[in-house]
DNA sequence: TTGCATGCAAATTTTTTGCAGCCAG
DNA sequence: CTGGCTGCAAAAAATTTGCATGCAA
């Protein structure tokens, strides 16, 4: 019997599919951030690597390739720096306490279906093409501290 | 009979009500920033403004304490720096043509009503304050040159 | 073999900070 | 007066670029 990887950990694949050439690298990135639950940035990714594995401007050049293709996305989280997390599967988007910085997945997403009125009412656009859409609050934790 | 300015152009009022000095500096670049459809980056105020009105560094300061007292929103439209605008009255969100930059305001926002949802399903939140949200398409102009 | 990818260093760009003097309230 | 605000210079942080070498296909 042949062993099917699952398919959220074969990035040998994802990486051929886009035409990106598959490396050590590029394949331990890809794992470091399927395996956070939260969007990373450039200098966690490279802490989760461990030193000597790659550089900043190899990271740097990988999001942005990455990001043309679709494997990965990037996300503001008015933290002045970018975080990335995988392009997968579920659309998501975030939230995001202002105090602690905790971040939990919102699942599901209303915007979509706004697309086309939004296109109808701006005769000067012809396509939308993606959005990005985070929300800022207050966890419990953080609401207790500040009272 | 006593001449009222229009409140979009009393910035002398708007930042005594929020406890914010009234200086020539800060006038000038709430000023710059009211007479711009689009929201601007601080190098954009600084051109608008004129050499030696003032310098980044009051203006990466004013912004910083006028989105604290929400008298400015800043805005993200991944281009590698921060755009601000007017907190103005009318809540609106805006699509970014990817090719050539090109913004318009979209105005009316579907979102506030999803944050009880949100905090239902997310319990260790408490609280969502506020929200980003972009739109990324393309313009009928740049549509053209691309084909 | 061929060109995309990498690593290192250096350059750029964006934003923040320190500090002395200034001015609005 | 006094504390917040400013301008200048310098530092820090984030991201990009140049270039010689390496390696995937």
């Amino acid at each position: 019997m042949i062993k099917t990887l699952s398919p959220s950990t074969d990035f040998s694949s994802s990486l051929r599919a886009r035409n990106l050439k598959v490396t050590p690298a590029r394949v331990a990135v890809l794992t470091v951030l399927s395996s956070s639950k939260q969007p990373l940035t450039v200098e966690e990714i490279l802490e989760r690597l461990g030193e000597g594995t790659t550089d900043q401007a190899t990271v740097y050049r990988m999001m942005n390739s990455f990001q043309a293709k679709g494997l990965v996305r990037q996300v503001d989280f008015e933290h002045g720096h970018a975080h990335y997390e995988l392009a997968g599967d579920r659309e998501h988007h975030h939230l995001v306490c202002v105090s602690c910085g905790r971040v939990e997945d919102v699942e599901g997403c209303p915007i979509e279906k706004y697309y086309g009125g939004v296109l109808k009412k701006l005769p000067a656009f012809s396509q939308i093409y993606r959005h990005t859409l985070e929300l800022f609050g207050l966890c419990h934790c953080c609401e207790k501290k500040s009272q």
